[in-house]
DNA sequence: GAATAATGTTAATCTAGTTTAACTTCCTTT
DNA sequence: AAAGGAAGTTAAACTAGATTAACATTATTC
């Protein structure tokens, strides 16, 4: 298993000893998924955490309409999950699907509170993590408010230049709350202005 | 001080000795606020997190065209902060101001450092914390763009019928990312509808 | 390399929600 | 109880973005 991108990560936030690294090898595991997998179905109950190593993912939620709605993308070195699902264990609102051939390591929803007990220091480590994550999903809202559609277009374009590369357009535009077609207009008039 | 509500609530979370108790209550503080005032400004940089004992609080944000954001509410036993500002002690990007005359008991940024070290269990209770605003502010995402403003008020109204009681109804559109009079048209749909 | 599916574009029509502005009702304060 | 401000309402005109539908381009697969 390729562990050390996953140990480089968690070594930005807290010291681990190297048996404490060994103890955390033990307790995750190693799994490669084929382009169009899911690690997680609506209506399942998300049983890990992934961190990619390789590969590009959606998370993404369809209404009762039937629409999409991509809730975030995780490419290398992300964490993704249903984290709604997998931390009271019920089923799930989001689908995890694999936009690309994935690799990723996983922590199992047993495993993670075993390895809290026995490196209390991770509960440190997630706290961080997942702080600022919220963070980012406040700035979300907001964005989503205070700005209009070609705004927060540009406004992605800048912050996950990696993403717009590997993903389809249309589902950019789910991303971003609106239309494929409308996002090719946005598109065609930045075309426009730049001539 | 009064002290109970946050350590009951505290212990919904984890199990603190008396000796923990009485070393975290060392290192917070108690305030009042009066209607009106604000614990963080834009542009500040925001000094604590605070737990609401009693009082109602909101946090916006004005956008460049001078018009206010509403990102969240609390009242008794709710969180808030900027959270992004107290982590990374940089400016502010949201107000934290108070809807009625507040008490809150306070964690300020040294204070919580500390704390986490004399009591490591507390990365464990705001781990939990954390990660349920996270998933509560994905959610909020995918309702902004999956339903319409009268399902977003409905279910507003559902999940926080205390808020909607204490709030003057211009603030709760902006929470729900609409014109004042856009809600107005809403709720009067709505009266007519149930006739 | 033809065929099919997936992705992206364009344009017309439509609608949820905004803007503006005038008006009403409710709260405060004196 | 009068006056002034804050909060809420109504309605007309407008716009950002959705919907529909037809077409164009690019990948995949046999």
């Amino acid at each position: 298993m390729e562990s050390k991108p996953l140990l480089d990560y968690i070594g930005r936030y807290i010291h681990l000893t190297s048996d404490e690294e060994a103890l955390l090898l033990e307790n995750i595991s190693y799994r490669r998924y084929l382009k169009g997998q899911y690690i997680t179905q609506q209506g399942d109950i998300c049983k890990q955490e992934s961190f990619v190593l390789s590969g590009c993912l959606r998370t993404f939620y369809v209404d009762n309409e039937g629409q999409e709605h991509i809730v975030m993308f995780a490419v290398e070195n992300w964490w993704t999950a249903d984290l709604g699902s997998f931390i009271t264990q019920t089923p799930a609102d989001y689908n995890v699907q694999c936009l690309e051939n994935t690799e990723v390591i996983q922590f199992s929803y047993n495993d993670i509170e075993e390895l809290y007990i026995k490196i209390p220091k991770l509960e440190r480590f997630f706290r961080i993590i997942i702080q600022n994550a919220y963070v980012a999903s406040e700035k979300r809202i907001i964005q989503s408010f205070s700005m209009t559609a070609k705004e927060r277009y540009l406004k992605f374009r800048e912050q996950y230049p990696q993403i717009e590369q590997r993903v389809p357009q249309y589902m950019i535009a789910s991303y971003l709350g609106i239309t494929k077609e409308f996002l090719s207009k946005i598109r065609s008039q930045l075309i426009f202005e730049n001539e």
